[in-house]
DNA sequence: CGTTCATTTGAAGACACTCAACGTCTGTGG
DNA sequence: CCACAGACGTTGAGTGTCTTCAAATGAACG
């Protein structure tokens, strides 16, 4: 079907990223991140890496976001989950990417650490957190399996609260993604979402002052839905 | 809706399972339950732990199978994993049990390690195996995220094909489990798991010799078709 | 302004669901 | 031996939600 214009384009403008520093020392509440990472800004939709690529660095969001996503048989995209500041991502069980992972917008900021460092470690302590790392995001990963058992509001009501949450806003939600990529996150359609968000703002539970900027005026209603 | 009645029927028979020997040597792959295990034998639709219960054990199935699921709000049921033999579940970020776990048919066999005896160890190697059996069963729910994507027809093939691979038959499935518990693996309703199978079986795709024993006749195809 | 991309809206259709009935198998008890 | 209950599975008809295809509108930018 339709290629998405962001993907070939980041094709070419991969790894033209800017290393503006090395060894340097970061403030992360993680001891992973402690020393040894390079810190990196990623020009918008720029691939930070493909699909099968060896897994040679994990990353750590510290500004604007980023799409993990895997393309599928029939040319449709699901996107795994958006990584927002703080987010740890990157980490594999194989020595390859099973997800692409792509800068959205502007302002895309990334540490990066070695896999190496990690798998040359010999504290128990260092792995225990990697183990809780991924434990964490199995749960997450499980939350967003129960998501796809929704039905569309439901699933438009979740991401709204999960953004919401996520973006440390207590009801308004500032989109930094496009609608393509909200349907492929929820597993739906843009004309689906762009519908079920109109619909949520005629029965007054939410308020779009832009397409990108949604204001939550019922929390109540949309957790009520949310199931 | 409809409570299942292997649900109920558990509840009153939580925990009446056989302890049959303690601290007993097993002959296991990981080092995990190298020692100080118990065995236990589970009786059909036995609850083994429940939703939001205490994580106090893991554990390995060693014979028969187990269902591990959550409640939905609306009554409905989603099951996360069916574990067979040789798998490992009951791993914990929290205190508790996000997931519910159920025996499924007779002759449901596990082997039970306490979690305590993981949280004392000092070994990086086992916090390592450890991260890395959570990065396979994290591997294991992206994929069944993925699987919720395709459609029934896809999902049924991914399923008969999963469970064949599992189960160690190239070209045949004993099933275990009812047809709601495939529907509720695979988010469909039972009419639609049931109505799936029977058209792959008019395709000649499958053959049913009865409703729980599965031939695979055109493997090849059944690939195709699960995308 | 004209171009391009993102979003919204409309109409028609497909796929899975709901509700309902029927069939099958197994064990139980008269 | 047969009748019955109960769990499990299949089949049918009608409906609804989401998708598909198509077009219009809105926003950003030279």
């Amino acid at each position: 079907m339709l290629m998405h214009a962001a993907n070939s384009a980041s094709r070419t403008a991969r790894y033209r990223a800017d290393i503006r520093g090395a060894s340097r020392q970061l403030d992360n509440t993680t001891a992973l991140f402690a020393v040894g990472c390079w810190e990196k800004t990623v020009a918008p939709n720029e691939e930070i890496f493909g699909e099968g690529e060896p897994a040679e660095h994990i990353y750590k969001v510290i500004g604007g976001a980023v799409r993990s996503y895997k393309s599928l048989a029939d040319g449709r995209r699901k996107i795994e989950a958006f990584r927002l500041s703080g987010d740890v991502f990157g980490l594999e069980a194989g020595a390859r990417h099973e997800y692409c992972a792509e800068s959205i917008g502007n302002g895309c900021m990334l540490v990066t650490l070695r896999h190496t460092a990690l798998r040359q470690s010999n504290e128990s302590d260092g792995w225990r957190e990697l183990w809780h790392t991924t434990m964490l995001e199995l749960q997450r990963v499980q939350r967003h399996t129960l998501l796809l058992a929704k039905n569309a509001q439901q699933r438009i009501a979740c991401f709204l609260l999960e953004m919401s949450r996520r973006l440390g806003q207590p009801d308004a939600v500032e989109l930094v993604m496009p609608r393509q990529d909200i349907a492929d996150y929820l597993g739906l359609t843009i004309e689906t979402v762009s519908r079920t968000i109109t619909q949520m703002d005629a029965k007054g539970l939410i308020e779009l002052s832009t397409a990108r900027h949604i204001v939550l005026k019922d929390v109540a209603a949309l957790r009520r839905i949310s199931g």
